[in-house]
RNA sequence: UGGGAUGUCGCCAAGCGGUAAGGCACCAGACUUUGACUCUGGCAUUCGUCGGUUCAAAUCCGGCCAUCCCAG
């Protein structure tokens, strides 16, 4: 069998390499340019695709004795990933690329080079799993062994076909387990910090990235409460994101968050935490993994961000392609643009992404 | 201009003679392959100002300044 493998300099996709070729898989390393940033980040790179990271990624390709490209997907990813996060905020959402970067870059451009090359699979450093389920013949992503690690949230978007050609290795392991195989194998990335942040977003303030790449400056608005009246102005409805708590500037004697944004009338409403809560989402573009279609209620957990166990949840079919969620308690901060995740147990049912709430 | 009230961190606010609570905001870390949330730590040698009383004042006294309210 002949696997490419996404290589993104960091330790779990250089551990996914090696344990593709122990399993006797023919291997090519490949690493994506996905933007023209800085030739450096700062402090060693938090994010994934800087050019050390680059370089990290050849190290590790020619102590394996891979072949290693770099494939240039600068303009896939400024349209599919960049644009799209982009449009999102001015729409009045809340953009998660790194689900886009997987659906369009990863399992998209990425596995369409493999097959030109000629390979059964792309592999990637996720920590995740993938089953066939012998009875229907689908594939099923599963939750990682590590569940602290468990990247099944960012996964939830990928179609049969994508599935079909993924290989995740690491999913069995535990993040410790991988770096111990890294160092081992005296991978220059063994201890390296794990990436977070938006990738193209090194300062980590992405309302710099909008106002950069856009070439605008947000339109400054009132802050509001929940009663419709003025408490403060704001820098721009696309610098906020509903939950958000840090950086209003407003000093109302108790903390208050981001509960909405009105696009059209430039506003901002704040208020307490507890406004925050709601009990349903209506999400779109499903993929459901166990079966093609959702026909009828089902009872499941769900997330609404990565970072939270699942919560009780039933899910109901809607027309034109939609589903609505409806969680046992309500939840924080359900924002549009988001992804919701359904499972069962470590089976992941299926994704789709928030439009309302 | 008379009468009253108030002046403590960017905002709110304890303190009432014994050597500056707290909340919000802000900043820095941690957490996190998204945005957020959360957690930890930091944040007034100084209390409008000048002087006085006292071993000791943000706390008592006086002048001045500022703000607010009521009369005009």
């Amino acid at each position: 069998m002949k696997a490419l493998i996404g290589m993104s300099g960091g330790v779990d996709s250089s551990v996914a390499a090696l344990l593709m070729l122990e399993a006797g898989c023919e291997c090519i390393g490949a690493t994506m340019r996905l933007y023209s940033g800085q030739t450096v980040s700062p402090e060693g790179g938090k994010t994934c695709c800087s050019l050390d990271d680059v370089e990290d990624a050849r190290a590790v390709a020619q102590r394996l004795g891979i072949r290693h490209y770099v494939f240039n997907f600068t303009d896939e990813f400024q349209r599919q990933v960049m644009d799209k996060f982009v449009d999102t905020y001015y729409q009045g959402g809340t953009p998660n690329p790194c689900i886009d970067c997987n659906r369009y870059l990863k399992f998209g451009k990425l596995l369409q080079r493999a097959q030109e090359l000629g390979c059964d699979w792309v592999v990637s450093g996720h920590y995740a799993r993938v089953e066939r389920d012998a009875a229907t013949g689908r594939y099923l992503l599963k939750r990682a062994a590590d569940r602290a690690k468990d990247q099944t949230y960012f996964l939830a978007c990928l179609t049969q076909e994508q599935l079909s050609r993924t290989q995740f290795p690491l999913g069995a392991l535990t993040k410790e387990q991988v770096r111990r195989i890294a160092e081992e194998h005296g991978f220059v990335n063994a201890r390296k910090h794990d990436s977070q942040d938006i990738c193209f977003v090194p300062g980590g303030d992405y309302t710099v990235f909008l106002r950069e790449y856009t070439g605008k400056a947000s339109e400054p608005g009132d802050f509001i409460n929940l009663q419709g009246e003025v408490v403060g102005r704001h820098r721009g409805t696309v610098c906020y994101t509903i939950g958000q708590r840090k950086g209003l500037g407003l000093s109302m004697g108790e903390p208050v968050y981001v509960c909405g944004k009105d696009m059209a009338a430039g506003t901002v409403t704040v208020g307490p935490n507890e406004a925050l809560f709601s009990r349903e989402l209506v999400a779109k573009d499903w993929v459901f993994f166990p079966f093609e279609k959702l026909t009828e209620p089902l009872s499941v957990t769900a997330k609404i961000r990565h970072s939270q166990f699942d919560q009780p949840a039933t899910v109901y079919p809607e027309d034109g392609g939609l589903a609505r969620v409806v969680f046992d308690e309500p939840q924080r901060a359900i924002s549009p643009g988001q992804a919701v995740v359904l499972y069962q147990g470590d089976t992941v049912i299926g994704g789709g992404t928030i439009v309302m709430r």
